[in-house]
DNA sequence: AGCAAACGTTAGTAGCACTAACGTTTGCTG
DNA sequence: CAGCAAACGTTAGTGCTACTAACGTTTGCT
């Protein structure tokens, strides 16, 4: 956000809304940072963590399973597997499959993902205490979770 | 997030990194969707909340005030002068400057916004009791609070 | 007088999320 | 088994927030 060195005391400054999207905004920035120093983004990490939960499988399914849209994928997919991080191969079984599987390097870049990411929890988290932490944990868990059910119905009208 | 039907039960579910921003999206989609409907979008909703507070100021001032980017408030400015919520008057005193203010159809835009805005924090913390409520804006304000101060240090080298 | 700084503006980038449209391939159903 | 709907991968484009770079103008300090 730039440097608000005049500060920013407006109305908005104590809504959750606010506080949320800030603080997210900073973590955001944190882990941003962190990844680029090995040329990775978000995207990057989700897909090469899910491969490695998952094992490999469809454009499709990782999609599903990662939660970043099949049109993102194409591209996601394109930059690891340009960098050897990442396979694309035909499905023999479905010709309209392509499956995804993680390589050798590809399990090596994760793991500097990972030691980044634990890093940045920390520096995030810095000024609170570990039962802070946990409960901060806690209660954005819930949050999520509530919204995750009420935001997608899952057609629940049948 | 599109529809993550599979879930995504991977390992960074449980990051503070990822709670936050995950929460932040959705609070972010809450309030763009109110906001949407008497179409404006965050930016307006600063910049005009910002107005109100310190009045007439130029669009530099407005820019530290309210933590918008001068470049972007060049844009926003526009938008909502076109509309006739914000006048925009070169300052007499410093040609270089322009004198942004707040028409009344401005202010009555704030107001409609300021409603929107109430609902989506209630909506967005349905899932928390009063008391929970209270807790997670305190642990958002100090880690809001600290990242603030080593974020920016302000020239702390002089 | 001269120069650095502030100002407004334009253009462009990045990341994340999402829509729309298209052609191909499957696979169910009538 | 013919036909059609659905799934798949792909391309192109949008929106919002945030930020960088460059430019010309105007100030104001030295």
């Amino acid at each position: 956000m730039q440097n608000p060195s005049e500060k920013t005391p407006a109305g908005w400054e104590s809504l959750p809304s606010w506080l949320l999207t800030q603080t997210a905004q900073h973590a955001h920035r944190l882990v941003g940072d962190a990844f680029s120093v090995v040329h990775a983004r978000g995207y990057h990490y989700r897909l090469l963590a899910t491969l490695e939960t998952f094992g490999p499988a469809s454009q499709a399914a990782l999609g599903r399973r990662s939660g970043i849209h099949v049109s993102d994928m194409v591209a996601t997919i394109n930059e690891l597997a340009d960098r050897g991080l990442v396979e694309r191969a035909p499905d023999p079984a479905d010709r309209r499959r392509n499956i995804i599987s993680l390589t050798a390097a590809g399990q090596r870049q994760l793991r500097r993902l990972e030691e980044r990411l634990a890093e940045c929890q920390d520096e995030l988290l810095a000024p609170l205490s570990a039962e802070e932490r946990q409960r901060l944990t806690e209660l954005l868990s819930r949050l999520l979770d509530h919204h995750r059910r009420t935001g997608t119905p899952e057609e629940p009208w049948r």
